[in-house]
DNA sequence: CGGTAAATCGAAAACGTTTTCGATTTTGTT
DNA sequence: AACAAAATCGAAAACGTTTTCGATTTACCG
């Protein structure tokens, strides 16, 4: 049992396939009772159009690509709720794939995105991505890209970001408020800018509140794991004994670290207090509960789905347009972890 | 600056568009010297083939929707991870689409990516869904499905499934063997399958091993969040202070009982000894640990796909092929909650 | 060189839709 | 009744690919 075509709707009525097709569009030259009639049979029949004659015709598919680091991940996973959200109310579908950090994974998504002929594509690019040729590519073949969260601040298209400085510029300085002298800060890997702007904001807490910033209490951690969260709270012990605040870059690695100084006695916050970052949802289950940076990752999918979206209008309209760079509001959530 | 079309390629060679299309699709009857020459061409101008074209013409889109009921989820992630995995090694890509626990927007999504003509459907059906009209239309018009984890025993179609009635068995026993006399059991809602399994088994074992089975033991959770783990908790501290033993549903729910119990200064688990289902990341790492039913989403993942795949792909060849239902073997992982 | 077999090519139809533009019919007016 | 205007319709091209099948060219052999 094939679909059913204009072509069969058509020739049951004793009329041209044009017809069909301008009635179930509502087109002015067609008169009320042919339209009725169509629209009748169409309906019995269950017609729905064929999506791939309709892409092959308008050229565009009413789908887009998203590219994420990592699916298992609560941050993009409430990030692609946003998206998806957004995007089934403007009867829009989207494809999913993970770089997994990697340059090269992300490269292929990317191909693989374009050959589908996506009407768009949202990225957070990979840790491992350094070169962006791969989506300055993209870029020039007229298809629209917005970035999210993990950003390249060279590339030329529109971006949602929070102001990842400033918020820990914040995190940091309320450690300080809360009268902590000496303060670690676990960071991400080299490449990514917002493990960049964290660390810096960071720095210009410490330096313009009297505290000596010293790079040996920075800590680069790779994968940013729980695990990872252990390992280095127990090395940041031996390091340094003194140490009495820590500002980490993710939630998760945050509850290994608060895991490990369970495990081992130091009182949190007493002894060593600690802020995280992403507002991860078993932050404040967690005992002590955890204080961090709230992320906004729904609204975050949400704003980048209707940038692209406008985008996309735009371009087909042939209008102009501007690159826009949104930055959306974070809020610091003050738990037990930090509130001696 | 329009993409390149087999045409170009041709009228730039001289040659016809028919020759370009085999040269690219090595077929025998095209010389060495044309298929170089065109390969190299194509290189150079770097030629995709529309998708468009190609799915009009093939009638498949190398697409698959997939349907779940919550993305933020950590055990549907695992599930989301598995598949897009797979489906990348087999040159597909998925649509990903959310029916929030709800039949209406279950059926919504199934009618979108109907009509998108995806190759396949994988779902996972919602709580609120009893009817299973909209997914036995799918199978009525060829399309493959195949459910998982949350399927319906009466659709005719290939199922990915863990026993869930064995492993709450397994479960209920194992708090009776670590000596609990009066268990309760948070279940899910009515409908879903596995809510009603999960509850069998818990049954099952009590009455094989002499302890009685009683109903108001049994409460019965709508959204199995945390909030409702703090509030059944509570709640069965009032109604049944004797009680020694929980099975619950879900791990988030049991996260939520466990920060109940920890409040109030039950102890677990000499006071109440507590197993959860799903084996969620944080089960290892709240305090005390968690021990639960380990429920394998990302295996489930692609083993769906992996029946889905098989399943178009026999279609495509006309040949016959019989629907599966595969069943993933499960654990009991004993952690600090159980262990007395 | 003639003939056949093999190798190579291309015209054309098809997938199902959208849209332009010209043709036909109906309506309204005098 | 005649004519213009308005309403309604349909033929045809186009989107870019795949595939069938017939046509042409080349290679081979006696």
């Amino acid at each position: 049992m094939k679909p059913v075509t204009l072509k069969q709707i058509a020739e049951t009525l004793g009329i041209s396939v044009t017809t069909v097709s301008k009635a179930l569009k509502d087109y002015p030259d067609v008169s009320k009772k042919t339209k009725k009639l169509v629209r009748e049979l169409a309906d019995t029949l269950n017609y729905k159009p064929n999506a791939f004659a309709v892409n092959l015709r308008t050229s565009e598919s009413k789908t887009i690509g998203l590219v994420i680091p990592e699916v298992v991940h609560h941050f993009f996973s409430s990030v692609v709720k946003g998206i998806i959200s957004q995007a089934e109310k403007k009867g829009y579908l989207v494809i999913i794939l993970q770089s997994s950090e990697s340059y090269e994974l992300e490269k292929k998504q990317i191909d693989l995105l374009m050959s589908q002929r996506v009407d768009g594509i949202l990225i957070s690019i990979a840790n491992g991505t350094a070169n962006f040729n791969h989506i300055n590519d993209v870029i020039a073949q007229d298809k629209p890209v917005v970035m999210f969260d993990k950003i390249a601040k060279i590339v030329n298209c529109s971006k949602v970001i929070i102001d990842d400085r400033k918020a820990a510029y914040i995190a940091t300085k309320h450690l300080i408020d809360k009268g902590c002298k000496k303060i670690a800060h676990f960071r991400g890997p080299l490449l990514p800018q917002n493990s960049i702007d964290r660390f810096l904001g960071y720095k210009n807490a410490l330096e313009e509140h009297g505290l000596v910033y010293n790079p040996s209490l920075v800590y680069i951690l790779e994968d940013m794991s729980f695990d990872e969260g252990v390992f280095f709270a127990e090395k940041l012990l031996k390091d340094h004994n003194d140490v009495d605040g820590i500002f980490i870059n993710t939630d998760l690695v945050a509850i290994g670290a608060i895991n490990a100084f369970n495990k081992k006695g130091i009182k949190i916050p007493e002894d060593i207090a600690i802020v995280g970052f992403s507002n991860w949802f078993m932050s404040s289950v967690i005992s002590p509960t955890l204080s961090t940076i709230d992320q906004p990752g729904y609204n975050m999918g949400k704003t980048a789905f209707k940038l692209l979206y406008k985008e996309i209008k735009q371009r087909k309209k042939n209008k102009p347009f501007e690159y826009k760079t949104v930055e959306l509001p974070t809020d610091l959530v003050v738990r037990e972890s930090s509130n001696k």
